[in-house]
RNA sequence: GGCGGGAUGUCCGAGUGGUUGAAGGAGGCGGUCUUGAAAACCGUUUGGCGGGUAACUGCCACGGGGGUUCGAAUCCCUCUCCCGCCGCCA
């Protein structure tokens, strides 16, 4: 959510960041005309209600005096009669208010180059090296098949399509990656672990701005109106939901693990085999809550944080800077991390760092106090996958696929795999 | 799931229809005192939204929403959360 203020003297900022993005401008006009009214209204009604307070204290003093007030108090039915339609009104044209500016994205950041989709992001960076093989790479569906690792058709008996099931060394392996990641982002990053609901109310989802748009790719428990989490963002951002942080605890910053679940509706083809997108899977996501005039240092940081699991998993991949299209919708600016799938012969996003600005924090009513005594203001929140499993286990047996068919595991992870230095068919069920 | 109790400012806590935006305390900030600190004392300290160049000023808010009333923190309805007891249960 932007501040109306921001908006009603800034309209131009607002509409070009509009048409960046590839929406509609006219938003902001027809907010700017529902604000007018809405102070008109105020003013009117506040101005009723003045003389509601210093009429009806003065009927308290003619009762207490026993005088008669009889006439006061029927004049001042009238006033609240009138009040009452205006309130209506006012009630009217707020909602109004907020409904559209609850669809308004955030403003993206100078930094974020101008583009219509894809192919106008801009890559940053490339680290390491696609490996080369003697033989013709297997996919993670065949490696994760004949290994016995992976098996898709057990999952569609449980679960339908678009779910995974890992078996034997491969459900270690998620467990391993899981361990791996929230350890280096604890003890070496500096992160405090949080292990949060998987179920959220609605409250949370309009916080972190999945709400109102995104309502129908989530999943929904009807009885209770929860949410299950898309991400862990929703839950440890609302941490601190309606709060005012002491400034000198800032910066927040906090890694958890969740299953992540989305609906993906209306997303069918190629891109849904396998481990690409599924509408279950398991991330370690970073969050953060920064002074203002810090986001965009911490953004990098993030990002660098993020990257390091890769590096550690000695995986190729390239930093992409999402242009202004591809910019979600909280963010002002984000970054996307790809890692290289050899069998596929792609990159596949694995990570999303963002810098929200003051957009989520305004929604979420968090804020700091820069000093003591000072007047609260608006964190700033960012959050970053660091990083997303499914997408990653693809590079790795990818990556690290012998000709044999066996998986070499990374040494970073062996440690959590109970030694286990290769993957072999001897392991399947 | 059933019954009972509760939710007040940064925190604790008083307040059951008319100067209560809110006593009192703690904490914070400023000051007096002190070589310095502590203690003591004095003062100050909620947020949001409007109007005004400004000084200043109006409205709203006592968990959320709705209602009664000339007037609600205070009465009624409803929802949420917390605590206790019973039931159920991993």
């Amino acid at each position: 959510m932007l501040d109306i203020k921001f908006i009603r003297e800034n309209a131009e900022i607002v509409r070009k960041s509009l048409r960046d993005r590839m929406g509609e401008a006219g938003t902001v006009d027809e907010l700017l005309k529902l604000d007018m009214r809405h102070r008109q209204l105020l003013q009117e009604v506040e101005g009723l209600k003045a003389t509601r307070n210093r009429v009806s204290d003065e009927i308290g003093r003619l009762k207490k005096q026993s005088e008669d007030a009889g006439k006061l108090i029927d004049e001042m039915k009238t006033v609240s009669q009138n009040i009452r339609s205006i309130d209506a009104e006012v009630k009217g044209v707020s909602q109004q208010i907020s409904s559209l500016g609850l669809i308004i994205p955030n403003i993206v950041h100078s930094s974020v180059p101008v583009g219509g989709g894809e192919k106008d992001n801009v890559e940053i960076r490339k680290w390491g090296q696609a490996p080369v093989f003697k033989f013709k790479p297997l996919t993670h569906l065949e490696i994760g098949e004949t290994q016995g690792i992976l098996d898709f058709k057990v999952a569609a008996k449980l679960a339908g399509s678009g779910f995974a099931f890992f078996s034997g060394p491969g459900a270690r392996l998620v467990r391993a990656m899981t361990g791996f990641m929230l350890d280096l982002h604890t003890e070496k990053h500096g992160y405090r672990e949080v292990f949060p609901p998987f179920l959220v109310n609605r409250d949370c989802m309009l916080g972190t701005g999945q709400l109102p748009k995104l309502e129908k790719d989530m999943y929904r428990i009807d009885e209770e109106d929860l949410f299950l989490i898309p991400t862990a963002e929703v839950p440890v951002t609302n941490i601190h939901r309606g709060e005012i942080i002491d400034g000198e605890k800032l910066p927040l910053c906090y890694a958890a693990y969740t299953a992540c679940f989305r609906r993906e509706a209306g997303s069918y083809g190629k891109e849904t085999r396998g481990l690409t997108r599924v509408h279950q899977f398991d991330k370690v996501e970073l969050v953060k809550f920064v002074r203002p005039e810090t986001s965009y240092d911490e953004l990098e940081k993030l990002l660098s944080d993020a990257e390091e699991v890769l590096q550690k998993l000695g995986l190729h991949y390239r930093v992409v800077s999402l242009c202004t299209a591809e910019v979600s919708f909280a963010a002002a600016k984000c970054y996307d991390i790809e890692v290289w799938a050899p069998g596929e012969g792609k990159f596949l996003e694995v990570s999303s760092c963002s810098n929200f600005t003051d957009f989520q924090a305004r929604r979420a009513g968090i804020r700091y106090r820069p000093a003591s005594g000072a007047r609260a203001e608006y964190v700033h929140t960012l959050n970053g996958s660091g990083v997303a499993l499914p997408r990653v286990l693809i590079a790795l047996l990818e990556t690290y696929q012998q000709e044999d068919g066996s998986i070499l595991i990374p040494d970073v992870l062996r440690s959590y795999m109970g030694g286990l230095e290769t993957i072999t068919s001897r392991e399947s069920i």
